[in-house]
DNA sequence: TATAGTGTGTATAACAATATACACACATGA
DNA sequence: TCATGTGTGTATATTGTTATACACACTATA
């Protein structure tokens, strides 16, 4: 099983949280339906090149958050979610985003106009990239 | 002096980090002007509740970047900056923000319209908050 | 029951943030 | 001119968080 996560050494934040968020998206997104066996701690370790320990907690944290349950010498699955939950947390984490770049703009003495502008071309790119390569 | 940097417990992003970022902008954004005396460690430690060494630690990353200087026992000053470089900077870092958003937006299963008009959504509700305060 | 897969617990290293004590620069006044 | 007080940045030790390696326990299956 391969999952559709990317870690950013780069970033200051840490790795735990990245693929938390990332995992808590695919799963209040609906990518992973109910019941379905997540990689184990180890595979998705050497997926993402971290170690064990960090997917360890990642796993844990979202149990605890009741998105995903953990059996012992078996593998970790996905819990039920409702639907409306999903479609709260969808936009409401999208929102969350976009303001936060919004406030990052601002505060580099960017217009209003210019982010609009920059945000639109940024889209036109994504999506003729997305075409040309599907 | 005081600035206007803000940080939020919350994030799992390092505070060192948030100050760094937003210190960096004022001064490549053209707020500081070059020769500008900084607050002390101390003072701007206090302003923003956090240790003096955490402050200490981003004048010396800037120091380092050469965007400011530090002489012992009298204080910390803004360097000089090419004015090509603020505004490469500026568009940069906002790009790469609402990049990020965008990123993110996608990954949560939302469509490119839904972004956009989220987007438009929060500059309107901004600019309004902001002509009201003023 | 042997074995290979799973998750779990303990010990360790690196990093972030802090408190505390120290060293330097400069203005002030004897 | 020199002592000294108050401001500045600097260095060390301590605590909590993050990431890791390694050994252990449980489960499924041949």
């Amino acid at each position: 099983m391969w999952l559709p996560i990317r870690i950013d050494e780069q970033r200051p934040e840490p790795l735990y949280h990245q693929i938390e968020v990332q995992l808590r998206g695919l799963i209040l997104g609906g990518q992973l339906q109910e019941g379905t066996m997540l990689p184990s701690i180890r595979e998705l370790a050497v997926g993402l090149k971290c170690s064990a320990i960090t997917i360890r907690r990642v796993y844990q944290d979202l149990e605890n958050e009741g998105l995903i349950r953990t059996r012992q010498g078996t593998g970790t699955f996905v819990a039920g979610v409702e639907t409306s939950v999903r479609d709260e947390h969808r936009l409401e984490r999208a929102s969350e985003e976009l303001e936060r770049a919004l406030e990052a703009g601002l505060q580099l003495h960017c217009t209003f106009d210019e982010l609009e502008g920059l945000f639109r071309d940024l889209i036109r790119r994504k999506k003729d990239s997305k075409e040309g390569s599907s």
